[in-house]
DNA sequence: CCTCCACTGGAAACCTAGGCTC
DNA sequence: GAGCCTAGGTTTCCAGTGGAGG
């Protein structure tokens, strides 16, 4: 098998698809953003006040993944800032879920006030209430003017309650003569329900919300990208249409949509083939869902992983008491320590959230209550991530 | 209509790893 | 270094419960 030498062959005979891979990543920010004239100029106006140095109000924004939320507020960020040219502005930015707790988020919250660096916020071992307090001074004793970005914020509110929040949108004139403004941007319409109501009025001062985009403008979109990122006739319009089509029929996720065409491409360019056909396009959206699993498995904590596992060896569903033997049984069997059966209920909490299993509450009548315990994933992709790992890689 | 199963899920206590102050 | 603090994960305890079978 000469492998390797078909793929150096490939990669220096064969014309690469694309011109500028950089136009498909996520992080990119194209100059225009199409369809969001609206929500641009809005985010503008209400973020204007900055450049008169007065403190804007807070503003809270809605849309599904994909709307163009994240990307919107960037792109005016990155104007505002350009345009104040001051050094006493700071635009910060925190996406909550990856920092993942609260501490974390205000740790890095901190990063962008040059907190961390003078190490007045350590990793670990402060206080909550502490760090919100070193925080506000940093602000109030260097006069900064703050823009906090929390990217799904939805996230923090969920799990961890909006202590923080209520922290931020009362701390106002406690920070004169700098100032806090909140962007909230939150992927969950419902998010408010949970909030406290004071926090609630503070935070949503301003609020817009992002509609998802429509076939046609994902269409559009896509146009656009892969003229800037292919060799022309790479993407057809028929592919084109294909990636609008398949994205829209989520939620008119835009950057699923073009995730899809970049994939696509790859999968193209591999083969060696000159442009994007159907089948690269099945293939990429196989591989986006495959690596969406891989990816949650993986970073999974041991524990989960093995409640998991045990899940998948129940073919159609399991109950609660099941699958605790079969769990304590695989733990015996792989040196892991063994969880009591109300954690066990707990973690298959989460991994239902995560989307991976499906644990609802039943009730058999006579024969008690239990949860309903079904694997949401293919047990092929499962199976493959699992015998990668060093845990469980002997393991059935 | 009542019973009673096999859990659920809240609450509190406990443990660990880390930082703080003195 | 002792004795304090917190966050986050876990265990222990237990009152509560939906509904099939009687």
């Amino acid at each position: 098998m000469s492998g390797i030498d078909e793929i150096f062959r490939r990669a220096k005979e064969g014309r690469p698809l694309f011109v500028n891979r950089e136009a498909l990543r996520p992080e990119y920010v194209p100059a225009t953003l199409p369809f969001r004239d609206a929500q641009t100029k809005a985010i503008a106006q209400v973020l204007a006040p900055i450049l008169r140095g007065s403190k804007p109000s807070n503003l809270l924004l809605y849309g599904k993944t994909g709307t163009g939320k994240t990307a919107v507020t960037n792109y005016v960020l990155s104007k505002l800032k350009a345009e104040a040219n001051t050094s006493d502005l700071i635009l910060a930015y925190v996406n909550t879920r990856l920092a993942d707790g609260e501490y974390r988020t205000l740790a890095d919250f901190a990063k962008f006030l040059d907190l961390r660096k003078e190490k007045q916020i350590p990793l670990t071992g402060l206080a909550i209430g502490e760090v919100v307090d070193r925080i506000s001074d940093n602000i109030k004793s260097n006069k900064k003017k703050v823009v906090l970005v929390l990217d799904e914020i939805d996230y923090l509110v969920k799990l961890f309650g909006d202590d923080i929040l209520y922290a931020f949108t009362r701390s106002g004139e406690r920070l004169a003569p700098g100032f806090l403004a909140l962007v909230g941007i939150s992927n969950d319409l419902k998010f408010k329900e949970g909030l406290d109501p004071r926090v609630l009025s503070s935070l949503s001062e301003e609020e817009l919300v992002f509609p998802p985009y429509t076939v046609d403008e994902l269409r559009e979109i896509l146009t656009e990208r892969a003229k800037m990122a292919f060799r022309p006739s790479v993407a057809s319009s028929a592919a084109i249409n294909m990636c609008a089509a398949i994205a829209g029929s989520e939620h008119g996720d835009a950057r699923r949509a073009i995730d899809l065409l970049r994939i696509a491409g790859e999968v193209a360019e591999r083969e060696g083939l000159s442009e994007i056909d159907e089948s690269c396009i099945r293939r990429a959206s196989d591989k986006m869902e495959h690596d969406r699993v891989d990816e949650a498995i993986r970073s999974l904590p041991v524990q989960n992983k093995a409640i998991l596992l045990a899940v998948s060896m129940f073919n159609g569903g399991t109950n609660t008491g099941e699958l605790y033997i079969a769990y304590s049984n695989l733990c015996k069997k792989i040196g892991v320590e063994t969880l009591t059966q109300r954690r066990m209920s707990g973690i298959l909490g989460d991994l239902d959230l995560l989307g991976l299993v499906e644990a609802s509450v039943v009730s058999k009548g006579r024969r008690g209550r239990t949860k309903k315990i079904q694997l949401l994933i293919g047990k092929d992709a499962l199976e493959k991530t699992f015998s990668e790992d060093t845990t469980f890689g002997a393991a059935n």
